[in-house]
DNA sequence: ACAAAATATGAACACATGTTCATATATAGA
DNA sequence: TCTATATATGAACATGTGTTCATATTTTGT
């Protein structure tokens, strides 16, 4: 009765998952934050360097900051009174470079 | 001179490229395109099937169906006066369930 | 050709989101 | 303690985005 009813039955990923799922993309869906994680990638930076890296205001690139912090991409680590940023997760740079992966296929059809 | 230097040199993506990035990033950050994609996991499917599952006017879903088409992600088959839609990437997939094992992860701890 | 069904699209509206500006907090040094 | 530096945060503003409503387009059947 599962596997001949006469409708395929989905996946099994709840709504909330579903939505877990879009709102974890979102963080990569603006290029400020793609540009910090880019960064990121290179290893520990301050706030500082990071808006002189992008030409931004510090306020800006702060905001970013906590958005994926709060969000558990992102880590910060206090020297005096610089903080340093890192990413926090590995899988970070994995879905990064599949998505890069991709655009960059993408192009080279 | 470029391992040496002082400073470590950056990845080399263009702004464009990361600008592409998030872009594409950004059609998995909402949640009404996230489970359209995760219906078309399971294969093609009607425009009218999609608003039915999701519980979603016709129109919202057709919007939707749009934008994935145009950035390439997804395509229309016409039956009839029925247009069926598929995964046009086989990346997409991919993508998806990379960022799902991430999440997944993150509640397992 | 006409009516019905399936999908697409434009306009309007509400809501989310990112940047800027001003200011607060925290830390180091004198 | 006072000042300077680095970062964080709140409010305001402008812009982007998704849904709804109405309507257009496409195709089938009569």
């Amino acid at each position: 009765m599962s596997i001949s009813g006469e409708k395929q039955e989905k996946t099994g990923l709840s709504l909330d998952t579903l939505f877990e799922l879009s709102e974890f993309f979102k963080f990569f869906g603006d290029t400020t934050r793609i540009r910090i994680i880019e960064i990121l990638l290179s290893g520990e930076i301050s706030v500082n360097e990071i808006a002189e890296k992008l030409n931004l205001g510090q306020s800006a690139v702060s905001h970013q900051l906590r958005i994926l912090r709060t969000a558990g991409l992102v880590k910060p680590r206090r020297v005096g009174r610089t903080v340093f940023y890192a990413l926090d997760d590995e899988h970070i740079g994995l879905i990064f470079n599949t998505g890069l992966a991709h655009i960059l296929h993408k192009k080279g059809e």
